[in-house]
DNA sequence: TCCATATGACTCTGGAGTAAGTTACCACCG
DNA sequence: CGGTGGTAACTTACTCCAGAGTCATATGGA
């Protein structure tokens, strides 16, 4: 009754939980580099050298991979921001110690920071329960921060601290995807041309007073 | 022989240039708001109470139409900045002036911005020509703002200046993304806005040297 | 015998792009 | 003034395809 011979369907191959990761691996690099949009289940499968049905098997859906992604990537950005944060500096050297910490993490997977801003990721609400449980974690240390710098220029005004984080996540942004770019700099470079930059701004000129 | 009626099928309607703005105001809009792939085709003509193929016949592709509001938009946009460069504005002074004047042209509209940031966006070789060339006129104008700021740090690294002109545009990006979110707020507000944080961040301690 | 791992070969849908025809206006001719 | 052809503005009703998601089945091991 066989039906044409079907290359190692069976083969009892890799146990799921290692399967899974290595999919997460792909997957996250791939979405990562080039946006969910960009990307369909069947070319994860290729470069995982598996079926695009296993896939669906372990993660239901193409939604359901990208959350997975976001799930592992931001467990590990956030779990050092945090480190950083009660770590005990203040103001812009807390800025750039959070930004040393978070370059080390990434250094080699940049990517995972680019899961987080991508403007093709699914709107559904699970994805969005998914990234706002991570980034409000991040958001909430970046709160303390600015709120500290507010307060040292005696400034209370709650729209300008929502101005401000928006800012400075956008700054950590640019860096990273600016790094994404020059892939031969090291984490120690970066952090070390971050506080050139920070130095640069601050040297300069004094702004009119227009506040 | 007339085969069912056809709803204003023909109706001579509106002349050719005025149908064209309509669908670029629709869709520069909604581009901006959405992301291009978030968006159809079909989607923009009924928001412009057309056809879809009446948008073909214009624009030839949804790419084409894309590339038009990139087109009408950026002109807006570099033409001022061009003007406050010419202004004469130094270092951090001439960064807020830069901003002021974005600000101003970008009210009631700021979702202008966005299309140039739209990681959804096709990565043909016409959309990317478009693209770079708004976009390097905007950036050769970044370039000498952040050349000048360097030059007064003692700075001449070409890395540094390249990572500087991004995070600067990227705080201008995160600025302008703000505003969108907070649509209440006015021009005006949001230029004192941006100068309040500058020197919040300016009045704050001084980074560990570690240039 | 049952389950976990695995796959080839589908189905189905949304959305890009097209073919072919319809209607209104205008310029020109008699 | 009435006809008549050209063209610009417009539509319905398709085709076509990439890519999400599914079904039925194969195989090795406990």
């Amino acid at each position: 009754m066989a039906s044409r011979p079907r290359p190692n369907a069976g083969t009892k191959g890799v146990p799921r939980a290692e399967r899974e990761a290595e999919i997460l691996a792909v997957a996250g690099r791939t979405f990562g580099e080039r946006g969910y949009a960009a990307v369909s289940v069947a070319e994860i499968a290729e470069l995982a050298g598996i079926s695009k049905p296993l896939v669906y098997n372990y993660f239901g859906s193409k939604e359901g991979l990208f959350a997975a992604c976001l799930e592992e990537s931001g467990a590990v950005i956030a779990h050092d921001v945090d480190r950083t944060a009660a770590s005990g500096a203040v103001g812009l050297a807390r800025a750039l110690a959070t930004l040393e910490g978070v370059f080390a993490v990434l250094e080699g997977r940049q990517w995972i920071w680019r899961l987080f801003f991508d403007t093709s990721r699914p709107t559904t609400e699970h994805v969005e329960a998914v990234v706002a449980r991570h980034t409000n974690r991040l958001t909430q240390r970046a709160v303390e921060g600015v709120a500290e710098m507010l307060a040292v220029a005696g400034n209370d005004d709650p729209l300008d601290a929502s101005a401000l984080v928006a800012v400075w996540a956008s700054v950590f942004d640019s860096l990273v995807t600016w790094w994404v770019d020059h892939p031969e700099v090291t984490a120690a470079e970066m952090t070390a041309r971050s506080a050139r930059l920070f130095a640069a701004v601050l040297a300069g000129d004094r702004v009119r007073a227009l506040a």
